[in-house]
RNA sequence: GCGUAGGUGGUAGAGUGGUCAAAUACAACAGACUGUAAAUCUGUCGCCCAUUGGGCUUCACAGGUUCGAAUCCUGUCCUACGCA
């Protein structure tokens, strides 16, 4: 992997290239998720059409499903899933807080309200908290929701089972913090992360993959302005080929933090911001340096009947819509605005025919790439803050 | 015409004397969703006020029994099936 920075711009900003074995991203980009080998819906012609440059898929749901060996044999993840340009994985460093403590809360990656969530007790009081992760200083036990089995995940089983998979950019195994966890407890987490994150890398350089697989190193940290700039201290050093910056956040912390850590992390090695990816956050991102995004809301959303617009989101099956002739939006090029109306989109989605869920993904991709391509045009063009400004004054002016 | 079973909220369908404004499902209406336990989840869903709560009118229609009826009785109308 290479990476190169093709010009500057406000703040950290920054438009460049990522070159990988399958090509280039040119960033700031948004990585689709495509969590089990392909993006719910949509076939990878349909996500070449909405403009989509790269795909993230997950290693925990890989390896419980069918398997990270099975994935190698059939030919690799690029092979499986028909796609030929660069791929991601996840290390499954999330799945330990989504099945971990945040399973079966309310607590999801970006929270609105932080100061009424409360405070998690010391672990050890917490019993029978139900959970399907347990955390140790090795690595994380997780229980299959699939069949009960227990499978314990270390660092060096994630970069094996991440090298069987084959992306191009990997990711280091972390453990990601609910920000309910008390201070106390995201110290010790991040010492582990640390641990993990080194014992990422040793374990990656000591084989063959990681001449043609890049890892990155996560930086975590909470809310907490010197634990992140610790962990941007810590993980930076390490000889990581570009940086994924974790973490749950609440609204605020998330421009905060990430600007900490982008201080930091040297400048010439790609980051990535975890799971972030709802306009407002994307050009925050962008603005304090990170040069990439993946998040699952353009599919889930658009799965759900929830689509982007310039004037902000908006709900297909809502009643207002279904004698509505427009497209989503007006001057939108993509093949759903092209080809349907509200009305018919409405209609598909209410009576749940596949095809509704399907024409909303393709329509929140293309927009929401679309628009992290138009902040790197921006940023070349030397307009970034302008364009910024427009854009969110009238994506606000609707609730 | 006779017999039998039945008529419950937008629909299907529980309930068969009080805890019933009436289970449940669907539909409808709205909301949520940020490294995917998610084609999922939540809320509202007779009417009128209200913050908890309160008031009013409902279970085909009319009348009756009862302290009290969707539930029991009588009649009427309707529906399905069976026999003529």
């Amino acid at each position: 992997m290479r990476f190169e920075i093709e010009k500057k711009g406000p703040g950290l900003s920054r438009a460049g290239r990522i070159v990988t074995p399958h090509g280039a991203i040119e960033t700031p980009a948004f990585i689709v998720v495509g969590t089990k080998a392909a993006v719910r819906g949509l076939t990878v012609e349909m996500l070449r059409d909405a403009g989509v440059q790269s795909v993230l898929a997950n290693t925990y749901h890989l390896y419980m499903q069918p398997g990270d060996t099975k994935i190698r044999d059939m030919g690799g993840l690029h092979k499986v899933m028909n796609w030929e340009g660069p791929t991601w994985t996840d290390s499954g460093g999330f799945q330990v807080f989504s099945l971990g403590a945040g399973y079966g809360k309310n607590v999801g990656k970006v929270l609105k309200d932080l100061p009424n969530i409360p405070l998690l007790k010391e672990r050890d009081e917490e019993e029978v908290k139900p959970r399907l992760v347990e955390i140790d200083h090795d690595g994380a036990a997780f229980k299959s929701p699939l069949d009960g089995t227990v499978h314990f995940i270390t660092p060096e089983r994630s970069i094996e089972m991440q090298h069987n998979i084959g992306a191009d950019l990997i990711f280091a195994f972390d453990e990601c913090t609910s920000p309910s966890e008390p201070r106390a407890y995201q110290r010790e987490a991040l010492d582990r992360t640390h641990r993990w994150g080194k014992r990422s890398l040793d374990y990656h350089l000591s084989k063959d993959n990681s001449k043609r697989q890049a890892l990155f190193g996560i930086v975590q940290g909470g809310r907490y302005e010197d634990l992140r700039k610790e962990s941007a201290r810590a993980i930076g050093e390490m000889a990581f080929d570009g940086f994924g910056i974790g973490g749950s956040f609440d609204k605020e912390d998330l421009h905060t933090a990430v600007r900490w850590v982008n201080e930091i992390l040297p400048e010439g090695k790609p980051r990535h911001l975890l799971g972030i990816g709802e306009p407002e956050d994307l050009f925050l991102g962008v603005e304090q340096g990170c040069d990439t995004f993946d998040c699952v809301a353009p599919t889930r959303l658009g799965r759900h009947g929830t689509v982007y617009t310039k004037d902000g989101k908006m709900h297909i099956g809502n009643a207002k819509f279904q004698e509505d002739l427009r497209p989503i939006e007006e001057d939108c090029p993509c093949y759903a605005c092209k080809s349907y109306s509200r009305a018919y989109i409405s209609h598909l989605y209410k009576s749940r025919e596949m095809l509704g869920p399907m024409l909303c993904s393709i329509h929140n991709v293309h927009f929401i790439v679309g628009l992290v391509k138009k902040m790197r045009s921006s940023l070349l063009e030397g307009n970034f803050d302008e364009y910024k400004r427009s854009f969110l004054a009238r994506y606000k002016t609707q609730g």
